[in-house]
DNA sequence: ATCAACCAACCGTCCGTTCGGTAGGTTACT
DNA sequence: AGTAACCTACCGAACGGACGGTTGGTTGAT
């Protein structure tokens, strides 16, 4: 069902090969956001890739190996446009944080990157570096990007300036969340009146930008 | 289907005992939290518990059986004491507020129903009941609780009305949020700094009333 | 004598992994 | 040019072990 749209396979050869490793990754990636990563075996997983299940241990070494490249590869595409939106300054502060929310929305729940908080929460224990890894390229990097956000509109006077911490959680919170709750509850045919995402980010953004904003000189000074 | 096949109303003994199925019950939420569900097995549950394999198959008829008893019950227990919070009339409309989000904390961070998130998630494919059982006895049962709490402070005045989907999700995504973050990032030494409860939820309770407050006459009159 | 509770042993299946081998292309030395 | 060696990519078959689940039998309190 997936379909390249390389119609000549051998034009440079050894140059672009899509093949294989990257065609496990994504499957692999499917998979073990489908069922787990306990829940994920190499038969299925050759299955899905067309080849015998002793091929993939050609390519890698062990399945702990072939999760460990499923999750630490791909964040920093996920991050670019989370930056483009931070250094673009066409924007007024206000559209800036509207802009990157919608954006985090958009990885958070679209993307395979976004959706791996549960699975790495079940292999946290067994392989922590796959932990470490998400937490120091996906995490921190996003947090970063949305307080440089913040503290450049409250240096221009634009945002009122709010506990770090808690607008943190406040607006990854509910994204990361809503995420997970879509994940959970895939099977309940309400899902999208519980759980509508454009409609949660729209408010979202709106309850944020009311803390952000100055408010018009009423109890500020003692 | 299973249900009371107990024709005699010999209920006189079965009252107060270490109920080898209770602890099986506790066992197996522990095992489930901590590796989920397709890599928690059998054998390991019956060891954990002391017995052998088969006798876990006296109590209960299969695993997934197993599981369900031990994601659909427990709910109703971790709803009371929000519900006591919602009918203290002693308080303040913002102490109560205060008092729930606590509640809310302790709930989804330090008891095991709260912690089942990532698991649900888990197996919502396969058996989706757990997750319609989840949403149905706990999510909506929290959700009603605070939209209550929230409504009688706008009757009363004392709150201003905002949207209510995303207040919602401003108030539980972090918690739950915050919940999942320490279940990862276990591993990480550096997980208290990161993620301290105590912090997170005064900061994030602070913003909220912020939000709840009639701001004095600013732009509210419509 | 009954019967819930428990156990030892086992079933067939699937798991992750390994091994030996095949096909085809490239290189290296005559 | 011939050919032997080597390389990557893949496959068929099998390994030992663990899996969920079953059986038949043993307790021990009632």
């Amino acid at each position: 069902m997936e379909k390249e749209d390389e119609p000549k396979p051998e034009s440079a050869q050894d140059k672009e090969r899509p093949s294989r490793r990257a065609e496990i990754l994504e499957q692999a990636r499917t998979l073990f956001l489908d069922k787990g990563y306990a829940g994920t075996s190499m038969s299925a997983l050759a299955k899905a890739c067309g080849i015998q299940k002793a091929s993939l241990y050609h390519h890698f070494p062990s399945k702990e190996a072939l999760f460990i490249a499923c999750v630490t590869e791909g964040y920093d595409v996920a991050i670019l446009a989370l930056q483009e939106i931070q250094d673009d300054r066409a924007l007024t502060h206000e559209e800036r944080v509207r802009r990157a929310l919608a954006e985090i929305y958009r990885i958070t729940i679209d993307s395979p990157v976004g959706r791996m908080s549960p699975l790495i929460a079940e292999v946290s224990r067994q392989i922590p570096e796959v932990a470490r890894a998400f937490h120091d390229g996906f995490i921190i990097q996003q947090h970063e990007i949305v307080n440089a956000i913040i503290d450049a509109g409250i240096e221009d006077g634009a945002f009122a300036r709010q506990d770090r911490l808690g607008m943190e959680h406040l607006i990854f919170g509910p994204i990361v969340t809503l995420s997970i709750s879509r994940q959970m509850f895939t099977g309940l045919e309400t899902i999208e009146t519980l759980f509508p995402v454009a409609q949660v980010r729209d408010s979202h953004c709106d309850l944020i930008l009311q803390l952000l904003r100055k408010q018009p000189e009423s109890d500020s000074a003692a």
